[in-house]
DNA sequence: TATTAGCACTCAAGAGAGTGGAGTGCTAAT
DNA sequence: ATTAGCACTCCACTCTCTTGAGTGCTAATA
């Protein structure tokens, strides 16, 4: 689409802009040492480009600055797989493999190493868990009217939750209650929990015990919280060293959407594996219409997908940071792989 | 110390500047309904009162602002202990009845509420768990070399870790264990675990089971995690919306200071009950200088304190806030109390 | 034919100068 | 004691002017 010359140009605009996030002019590019040419060449080059849509100017006079349409271009078609970032990568390596302790800790590590890096704002999606399973529920008793429930996944995951217990209980029935759902779901996937709750048990308990109905119901609550998918976010700061984001009712619409959880993870949540890259107002949320999202997605087991993101400028590196993505998803699916079958 | 005349003068004019943030000028003042004395007036009594250091010109012929001194004598002798803001505390006091389901949901809650009702951002940390104590320990296995250690305190509260059984270990051993620990631990406080662990024990195990210091070691490992302090933060975007922080150097250094919870907990950690305002400089946080930081602490059993904090500019509705803060702190306190007492 | 030097043109950004207005302090009159 | 009145100060705004970095176009050049 392009030709050589005008990709040349249009990189090395890219680049400078990138750098600089200051409109560049054609006198700039032609003295970069790869440019022979004179400046009056480039602005005609420039010209080219304009036409097709990929530079704008922000006032008739100005230099030049690459449009939405641009950085799409440059991102599926000018961006070479370059040489992955070693030093950088290396950094997370050895978070993930000096000591897995808790798959949380390195989570919430890496988002913070990954947006030291980049300067963008990072997060982490935990996976969903469809493919965690029932390892074992339990019920600690804390009083007469009161206890806690106890979930744990086969990836050693804990979720809880305390409950009163209704008068006509007795911690025995409940007890039994345990026995019986221990046997008969362990192995089940967390996601289906509720619906096993709904579907076959309900009539094998009713000849356990008694007044069924409002047992299901107190245990269906405990178990129902819809799988608190958890995230992690590092670097919101970052936002404020970013020329572009230098207004207030920007920076309130980030920060806002980024007290939002529910929002975030709607934004994350992919199907998809592999890398995506959202440029400005590809973004359907208008809270970072003037950013760009590039997400890439690790594994964990077999089917479970989690997702790692950065959060910046239009103006990102992009090179640089899809890289350093596709090398880090790789070594947290590789960690976690290692992590499950040590299991 | 100040005249009544200069008292009614002091109070209008930091209402006044708190509500619009611009320096106030004495004919503004003067129109005041309950004032009824000239400009010319209201200058002589500003001149008084910037003479003690209450107000401060920004430039030789703007109106007054208030000095932090001002602010200090405001708060400790001006405001009047009000009529309680009973709308806004009943919100809160609905959310803390309805039902209490868990601890933290509640106290996230409250912050998000919190910050909401003001305008400034809230911080509550959790309670140090002095006088928590441990209820059951248990051990559920994942694998052959992995496991999961879970930790119930009396509270409802759940801690877990996993770790790596090490190889020349079997399940039975971690069983005998864990039954004794039991025995021996249940309701020591937890934040002596580790304390008990190295003491008393040591020589008791030596009986049961062989390799003791490993064990030990593994154990200790489980339950040192230092009491992890949960912070719960609401309302960071609200610093966006006064104009005294329209400055991207302040904005990154109180976003910085945000993402460090460390430097929080520290912060917000009090020995003393009760109500504490520190106005800008006060502050020994180079980050909040130009904050005033107003902590409650509420009760949680009869020795633990937690902390409710809310962090704004030193323009700051004083009033209100302290009002708020101290009958939300209350709130919390029976809430709590309740919550306790029912198990 | 592609390149480039040259030139006229545009516009943002910054510097000065001028103005209006909101504020002050001080003094003299009430 | 209070206040009207006045001179004074300084910010904030507007206007104009200048500068410089950029452009597009044209004509000359290799």
């Amino acid at each position: 689409m392009l030709s050589d010359r005008q990709l040349v140009v249009f990189r090395a605009i890219i680049d400078d802009f990138i750098a600089s996030a200051q409109p560049v002019g054609s006198r700039s590019i032609s003295e970069k040492e790869h440019i022979t040419v004179s400046p009056a060449t480039i602005r005609n080059i420039m010209a080219e480009l304009e036409e097709v849509g990929f530079l704008e100017k922000t006032h008739s006079s100005s230099g030049r600055i690459p449009s939405e349409k641009g950085y799409r271009y440059y991102v599926d078609h000018v961006i070479q797989p370059s040489i992955i970032q070693h030093q950088q990568v290396d950094v997370i390596k050895h978070l993930l493999q000096d000591g897995i302790v808790e798959f949380e800790q390195i989570v919430q590590l890496s988002a913070e190493v990954l947006s030291e890096l980049t300067n963008y704002t990072s997060i982490i999606l935990g996976p969903q868990m469809f493919e965690t399973k029932l390892k074992q529920i339990q019920i600690v008793p804390l009083s007469k009217h009161s206890a806690v429930a106890i979930l744990v996944t086969n990836t050693g995951h804990v979720e809880h939750r305390s409950f009163t217990i209704p008068e006509e209980y007795k911690v025995a029935d409940l007890e039994k209650l345990v026995n019986i759902l221990n046997e008969r779901l362990r192995g089940v996937p967390i996601a289906h929990l509720s619906r096993q709750l709904d579907n076959e048990f309900f009539m094998m308990l009713q000849q356990h015990i008694q007044d069924v109905d409002t047992s299901l119901g107190y245990l269906k609550e405990v178990f129902m919280y819809d799988q608190p998918t958890k995230l992690y976010i590092g670097g919101k700061k970052n936002v404020l060293r970013q020329p572009e984001f230098h207004d207030m009712n920007k920076l309130y619409s980030f920060y806002s959407m980024m007290e939002n959880e529910q929002e975030i993870i709607r934004l994350l949540t992919s199907e998809k594996e592999g890398i995506k890259v959202t440029i400005g107002n590809e973004n359907e949320i208008d809270a970072i219409k003037d950013f760009s999202l590039i997400t890439a997605t690790y594994s964990f087991g077999q089917d479970d997908l989690g997702t790692i993101a950065l959060l910046g400028p239009t103006r990102m590196e992009y090179q640089k940071v899809i890289t350093l993505l596709q090398a880090l998803s790789e070594e947290i699916t590789d960690a976690l792989y290692i992590f499950n079958t040590k299991q």
